[in-house]
DNA sequence: CCCAATTCTTTACACTGTCAAGAATTGGGA
DNA sequence: TCCCAATTCTTGACAGTGTAAAGAATTGGG
């Protein structure tokens, strides 16, 4: 890992956090990067990963952390029917690809321009203030898994 | 209720399950009518309603119809985030609604035309067959709620 | 450097859903 | 109508994901 990448990386998640009125902690900054380095992980794993990076860490406060983090911006969850939550660090407007078979995330960009899925046909009085689109599909590698099966 | 039409709904999932090569059990028949009483309701709601219908039913066997059902698209599940599996006898194309409050969900209609959200800008390989489309937002009474706490 | 507020650790627990084994039911064929 | 194999249901155990609560540790402003 380039060091310097790391450091201004987690300088930028200080001030993000110091901004959202978070507290600046080892376990936040640990979190926010094994997010960053395997997006679309599940809590799960980001507990291992961080587990490898600090030795050690409660499970709560790996979700503490993402809680706090997600609620904030910082970092967005997803998830995805039949997965458990996964995250990201992307937080800019986007949707995702699912594999039905292996469960694979990718990000992709909206289908039809900016954002135009926010804008519901009869919006039945809620104020709606996101569209969330999965698309279900087989990934190219399970595919191919299932082809060679035939 | 009336009678006649518990009875022809009845035989519609009578053929269907028959279709899909599933039996038709009183069971299966309990919690499709549960679905259909109670649309976007968790299997919990169900289990519930199916007991009240029955008597009793093990909690397994509202899970395997559910399950059975949604495979063959006699019902279909939802799963907003956040919260435990949907069900709903609607399973037409259109899209949900969700009250990030509350977790009121209802259903909405596409909101480009047919089926836009299908066409994904960038498929990455995949072989999509679907576009699930979940608008979050609060709903009225959730909005009025938390104007009188202002 | 100190102290209050926040965060982390630990433990327990709730909820959703599945697995497995044996009992009961369904439905096609004699 | 009866029988039997396949399917389905019941029961009980269990795994995974996530939260609750209480006390210890850390953070950061004064």
């Amino acid at each position: 890992m380039i060091e310097s990448e790391a450091n201004s990386n987690a300088l930028d998640v200080s001030k993000a956090l110091r901004a959202a009125g978070l507290q600046v902690t080892a376990q936040r900054l640990a979190v926010y990067e094994a997010v960053r380095s395997m997006p679309h992980a599940i809590a799960d794993d980001i507990c291992q990963a961080v587990r490898g990076e600090l030795g050690v860490i409660s499970r709560q406060a790996v979700y503490d952390s993402l809680n706090a983090m997600s609620e904030y911006g910082i970092i967005r969850r997803i998830q995805p029917a039949g997965s458990a939550a996964r995250y990201e660090d992307r937080v800019d407007n986007h949707h995702h690809l699912a594999c039905r078979q292996c469960g694979e995330v990718v990000d992709i960009n909206c289908a039809v321009g900016k954002a135009p899925c926010l804008v519901a046909e009869h919006d039945h009085g809620y104020d709606i203030d996101e569209a969330e689109v999965i698309y279900w599909g087989v990934c190219p590698t399970c595919q191919s898994i299932s082809n060679r099966d035939d």
